[in-house]
Parts: structure tokens; sequence; C-alpha cells
DNA sequence: CGCCGATTTGACTCAGATCAAGGTTTGTGG
DNA sequence: CCACAAACCTTGATCTGAGTCAAATCGGCG
């Protein structure tokens, strides 16, 4: 019982780290800043409490609006449309952002919510503008990271439009890879957060086939499934299906 | 002959213009800035020659990157896969920007090409990152244009993930449609600036399903189409076509 | 006029959706 | 600790929207 608290404080203690020593600086907004500037950024963040799983960070039509990052767990993006149909629009892991839907008009036009029990740090948007104002390289930064995002969602238009569904499943596993390894975490192994729905879903297709291609991939040995478990066993099949052999690190799969 | 002259001359003066008195001025960068702001913002920009044709603005891999404003014609930007497929990421009019996947990273993502002989002014991004850094209310407008370049990529993400053929083709002449109105020309009667091609490439569909659904939807009279002239008839049952009768400002059509 | 690229049209095919069960895991309250 | 329900996932059978293939037609333009 006394090592449970202990492990409790301590992970609270980690909710209130500085983005100075928080493991993920070199993956969120901080990369490549100076302590000082850091220390400006450490200002305007609001950490929050944990949330739940399937719980609102915000919602489209919000206009509190701010800029979020994922400290702990994972978080979905999504948008509807006027028939009550959903379009999930990204998967966001520890150390990546969401919430720029937000930095035009007055309301967010997606909404985001937790797929596990998770921690995000806020950034409101005044505050944001303000450091951004007062520290030229942080505006900088933004700037970078917003054009990553363009450049993302690019690659999901690429990955929706032209792909069939085999190549779209191999993008997203091998996208979720990269990411793993960014992290330090191993690169072909790891746990899906995600529901098959949601999979389907961001994929663009039914949760039915995104469940046949999962035990098709296995059958021919190019992963192994048990249930969210991934084991990818062998990363050069698996990127041969998006039709690139050589030109492994393409940023098609880099962003997806 | 002369006058021909004349009409030669007048565009070209027209190309000098200032941001100032641009008519696009509202749709475009200076939106909502002071004479003091928009003063800077022109003298940062490069005014091109006019493109022709199939001319290439920048393309993927470029590493002298800029932000670019239509003038007058039509743009597409698109992004390729390691097939050598591309998928067109977007159709730009005059007041529409591009280049914002260069922001990240040290190059361009996209290419884009001139779909007509266009004129655009170019914001080479050192310039920009100054001028921003100097006038907070530039970075500002840059935030939210860049916020809106998110949205509208999500709009898309929905349309190639969970649209019908003709739910697509709906929502992209609707689309045009609005920027038309935008733009102070008649929103339901504009030429095509793109092949069928393109269209198609845009949508995720094959160039067949387009050619099959413009002639459908003529049969049923909602829209008239002559080659690359188009004429919504029936804007109502365009709308019916993708699920909203009321709620007809819905963010997905005015953001495709 | 004659060629070339763009577009249309028709016939056929197929990848992936839909429909229909059945199995498994998780959580929950008694 | 068990029973039961609710998610979640898988598997099989069938159907269909849209792709593919093939061919004709149209519209400019040198």
């Amino acid at each position: 019982m006394l090592n449970m608290a202990e492990a409790t404080q301590i992970n609270f203690d980690q909710l209130k780290v500085s983005c100075a020593n928080c493991s993920l600086r070199e993956l969120c907004i901080p990369q490549g800043m100076t302590d000082e500037e850091l220390k400006l950024v450490d200002q305007i963040i609001e950490r929050k409490k944990p949330v739940h799983k399937n719980d609102y960070l915000f919602r489209a039509g919000d206009t509190n609006r701010s800029l979020y990052a994922v400290l702990s767990g994972s978080v979905k993006t999504l948008v509807d449309n006027p028939n009550g149909e959903e379009q999930i629009v990204g998967f966001h892991l520890p150390g990546e952002l969401l919430g720029m839907d937000g930095f035009s008009g007055d309301s967010h036009t997606c909404s985001a919510v937790a797929l596990e029990t998770s921690s995000v740090c806020e950034f409101p948007l005044e505050s944001l503008d303000k450091v951004c104002h007062d520290v030229p390289s942080i505006q900088y930064a933004m700037r970078r990271l917003m054009g990553k995002e363009v450049s993302k969602d690019h690659a999901m238009l690429l990955l929706l439009g032209r792909m069939s569904a085999e190549e779209k499943l191999a993008s997203f596993l091998i996208s979720l890879s990269k990411r793993m390894a960014q992290r330090h975490w191993k690169p072909t192994e790891f746990n899906l957060t995600m529901p098959r729905q949601d999979i389907a879903n961001y994929l663009g297709l039914a949760v039915e086939t995104v469940s046949r291609l999962f035990a098709h991939l296995q059958e021919v040995k190019i992963i192994e499934v048990d249930r969210r478990r991934i084991n990818i066993c062998d990363m050069e099949r698996l990127r041969s299906i998006i039709g690139d052999g050589e030109n492994v690190d393409s940023a098609a799969a880099e962003q997806v």
C-alpha cells in the first residue's frame, strides 16, 4: 500500500514537470529551444488533470480555443458531417499536438476525444499569441509545427484518395512504427490504443475489412496480431506493400 | 489591334498594383489590415511574371520556399507517392494561398502547377518571418490563415473518407460556387479551369465516374454542363445531395 | 483536312461494403 | 466469485458502387 501511494505521488509530480525536463521535449513544441525560451513556454502552459477514456478535450464549436500537447496516453480528433457521421482526422501520441483547427474562425472545427486515460498540456490561444509575439523563435517554431500539420494532412489525402485497403493499413502501421521509434519505444511491437472501428473510420474502410486485413497480414507472416497487440515481424515486406523497397524513408510513410 | 495592345497594357499594370488597391484584398493575406500594415506586406511581395498553363510554381523538394497568393488564373497543388502516382490536394482561385507545406522541414512537400495562364504573388519565407516578427497583427493573420488551411484539409479528409461519388462531386461544385460568390462572380455559372481527370483525381474517383456523374446531374436537371462550362440550375437539390436541406452553411461544404 | 488529347458511353469486373452470425473479452452488480 | 451484459472482434455469404477496359465522339488547332 505504501508503494502504491508513493507511485501515485511520483505520477502527480510528473504532471507538474516543466518542459525543460519533459522527456517529450524534443518531439513537442520546445524542440530546439534555449532554456530561456523554454521558461516562457512553461509559463503559459496549463497542465490539465488526467482525462479519462472517451472524455472530450474540446468539441467542434467550442470558442474556448487552445493548442494541446499530449503528455501521456493518446487522443483522437474527428470532424462531423451534416448527417451526423464522423471522420477521424488524427490519432495523437505523447508529444504530438492538436487543436490547430481552432486557429482560424472563432471556434474549434473538430473535436478531440481521449482514447484512454491520458494527460495533456494546454496552451490557451491568447497566451500562445502573446508568447509568439514576445519570442520570435517560438513564433518560428509554431510556423514549423503548423507547416508539418499541413504536410501530414496532405499525406492523409494521398492515403484516402489513392490507396487500396491493404496499402492504407500498411501505411498506418508503418506510421505508428516510426512514431514509436521517435519515442524510443519498440518500433516493431506495440499496442493499438484505438478499437478496430476507429482504425477503419480513420482509413476510410469498414471494420470488417480492417479485421480481415489484420488476419491476412498475420496469415502471410508479416505481422502478429493479438487483439490490440501488434508485432511487426517483417518490416521489409510491410514496406513493400506501399510500394517502395529502397526509398524507405519516403515522405508519404513518414507523415501518415 | 490597338485595343488588344491596350488591354495587354492594362493587365500588366494590374500586376504591379499594390495590396492596398488589389481587388482580392479582403480574401487574401491583407484581410482586415490597416494601411500601415499593408505597406509592410507590400514590401516583401515579389510579383511574379505570369506563369503559363502547366508551369510549375514550385516542386516537392524545392528548398527555395515561399508562400504564394494567386492573383489571377488558377493553380493546383499535388503530392506524389513512391509509385509515382499523384494526388491533387487543392485547387487555388484568385486570393487563395498555397505553399504552407514548406513551412516545416527545409523544402516543399507538394508541387504547384498552373491550370491556366495565371499570375501569383510570392512571399519568400524569410521575409515573411521577418514581417511577422515586426508586425504582430500580420503574425496573427498568418496564424488564422494556417488554421483555416488545417480546417479545410479536415473537410477534405471527411469528403475522401466518407462520401459517395455523387456526394463528392456535389460538395466540389458547392465549394466552387461559394468561392465564386466570395469573388463577386456568378455563383451558379462558371467555368471549370481543370480537366475532368484532375477533378477525378482530387475527389478520389475515376474520370469515367466524374463524366457519368456530370451527365446524371444534367439528366435530372440539377446542373447544365457544356464541356468546362457549369450552370447550377437547382442549388437546393444539389445541396440536398450532401444531406442538408436546412443547415445550408455547414462547415463541411464551406471548406471543401 | 486530319491528328491528338479530352470526354463520353457502354459492358463487364471486382474490391470492399453490407448483412448476418458467432465468439471473446471486459466490466459490473449481486 | 459468478453470471450476465455490453463492447469488441472475427468470419462467412452476398451485393454493389465505382473501377477498368474498350471504343466512339467531340473540339481545337496546326
